[in-house]
RNA sequence: GGCGCCGUAGCCAAGUGGUUAGGCAACGGUUUGCAAAACCGUCACACACCGGUUCGAAUCCGGUCGGCGCCUCCA
């Protein structure tokens, strides 16, 4: 194992050396259920899948723990919008969010903990920062003192006395008044009875912002992470406010390494809820296949910005142009994954040569993936090997041609790979294949049973040498968009 | 105001002291009844600008311009 990761603690990349070699304990922020999952959370949680798949896939056990916040101020508002309990909209997003993560191929946690489950947890914390002299009581609330963590600011690379506490516009004037300090921090809100909320010993209240991930991870994975990662607008103020009141209580390292993402953009701006320019992990999947969505998250490094673009057209289907060419490397990806597995067995032959991108990727990817998680150098690798693989297979179709044995085992191989570490290529080609392209023929309105009738039609004139209406069959169906691809086998149609 | 990131061929995007990244588009070729797919080749000795360091800079240093992010809602 030798994974080299960029650490936002230290700016620097390092080798990921967890505590315990045999366990890496990972900790990822999970969502707010309040609404559905976006892009920006769907490119998140692909980021840590990754990790997690290479890290076990090069032999490392690891506990991969991802909370969902299923207590906040927005669940309560959401839900009195719209004249239902906190927590039974809480847990219809939190099982939409589930279904989410899977279309998008990524793999549940080891533990989902959730904050409505950890309140002893939580006030336990509280008291602790309380009697450790780092949080104090004010009518009611429960503040973290940043003064008394000399640390503070550590994390985000700012410090105390220069930043420009407020200068977002969103700070609260009562809660501003109450603090010792301008940038101290609730761990504990106090609450009316008639609102939701928890006794504890500082009163009726509900939990600050950021202890619930304090709590919840040192319940699961103990009082030093090896990895804690979330999106890059969580390290200030989210994640520097974890680490100050977790290693004020434990007096310990709180994470070994910190792990952040990059946003999406959209026109070069952040895609963000407060913006409104968002759009729903669900909505996308409307229009375009979720492994799609995976294998354009990859295109970028995951510290990059991930720029998305679309365009309306008028009276049509919106056009994403990032995201339809994703699906298109994705269709190339499963064809060529169709092509090797029907090759006839009487042209494969035993031992033989095999080209070096295909029995070179797994370790290919394996290097790219260790030098902090490059994906866009590891598609780079899958490129080679499916041209590698179309090659092979041109070779094995053409007359008197063969395919070596050796070459499509390790051709098979690779492909596990790439399903292991990047958790693409899980489906089944041919329904993939066949799924995007009856989306795309509904959204032309193009009918498959017509489509499937003229190619019928055409293959009578072509057995009886009628090419001229063939030929005009074929361009009736280009006019609609339909493109006829002829085979040895039979012939196929996708959407242009 | 403070802290930080980015600017790479038509577009997207890796790399970051000397050696082909990759994709998309376009064009040429192989193949095909026609076409598509697939494969090969070309576009590509590209790195915002100005100085400096160096045998050598897209890469390091200083400055300039342009774009963006965070500074208690955010993945």
């Amino acid at each position: 194992m030798s994974l080299q990761l960029y650490d936002t603690l230290t700016g620097q990349k390092a080798p990921f050396t967890p505590a315990d070699p045999q366990n890496a304990r990972v900790y990822v922020c999970g969502p707010t259920v309040y609404d559905y999952a976006h892009l920006g959370h769907a490119r998140c949680y692909i980021v840590y899948d990754v990790l997690t798949r290479h890290l076990r896939t090069s032999g490392m056990r690891v506990t991969y723990v991802r909370n969902v916040t299923d207590i906040d101020d927005k669940i309560i508002n959401r839900a009195a919008e719209r004249g239902e309990q906190p927590d039974q909209l809480a847990a219809r997003f939190t099982e939409a969010f589930r279904e989410d993560m899977e279309r998008l191929g990524n793999a549940a946690p080891d533990v989902e903990p959730k904050v409505s489950e950890h309140l002893p947890h939580i006030i336990a914390l509280v008291q602790r920062l309380i009697a450790s002299g780092n949080a104090y009581e004010a009518d009611g609330d429960v503040y973290f003192s940043v003064e008394s963590f000399e640390g503070y600011g550590k994390l985000s690379h700012r410090n105390l006395s220069e930043h420009e506490t407020g200068a977002s516009g969103r700070t609260d004037a009562e809660q501003t008044a109450r603090k010792r300090h301008p940038a101290d921090f609730a761990l504990w809100k106090s609450a009316e009875r008639s609102e939701v909320g928890w006794e504890s010993p500082f009163g009726w209240g509900r939990p600050g912002w950021h202890i619930e991930c304090s709590a919840m991870s040192m319940e699961h994975l103990g009082e030093t992470l090896d990895l804690h990662g979330g999106g890059l607008d969580l390290v200030f103020p989210h994640h520097e406010n974890e680490l100050a009141q977790s290693e004020a209580a434990t007096c310990k390292p709180f994470s070994r390494c910190w792990m952040h993402n990059g946003f999406v953009e959209v026109n070069k701006e952040k895609m963000g809820k407060s913006l409104g320019n968002f759009f729903t992990a669900r909505e996308l999947f409307r229009h375009i296949e979720p492994e799609a969505v995976r294998f354009f998250a990859m295109t970028v490094h995951y510290r990059a910005p991930l720029g998305f673009e679309f365009e309306e057209v008028a009276g049509g289907a919106p056009r994403f142009p990032g995201l339809e060419e994703a699906e298109r490397r994705l269709e190339y990806l499963y064809k060529t994954q169709l092509r090797l597995r029907e090759l006839p067995a009487e042209r494969i032959v035993p031992e033989g040569w095999v080209p070096d991108a295909i029995s070179g990727f797994p370790k290919a990817l394996k290097r790219a993936l260790d030098d902090d998680l490059n994906m866009p150098i590891g598609l780079a690798a899958l490129s080679d090997l499916l041209a590698s693989v179309n090659e092979l297979c041109d070779a094995a179709l053409r007359k008197k041609g063969t395919a070596q044995q050796a070459a499509v085992d390790a051709a098979e191989r690779a492909f596990e790979a790439l399903q292991r570490r990047l958790g693409i290529g899980f489906q089944e080609p041919r329904e993939v294949l066949e799924r995007i392209r009856d989306r795309r023929a509904e959204a032309r309105g193009v009918r498959r049973e017509w489509v499937e009738q003229r190619i019928v039609d055409r293959a009578e004139a072509r057995s009886n040498k009628d090419f001229a209406a063939a030929d005009r069959i074929r361009v009736e169906l280009t006019e609609a968009g339909v493109e006829l691809l002829d085979s040895p086998a039979g012939t196929t149609w996708q959407i242009a």
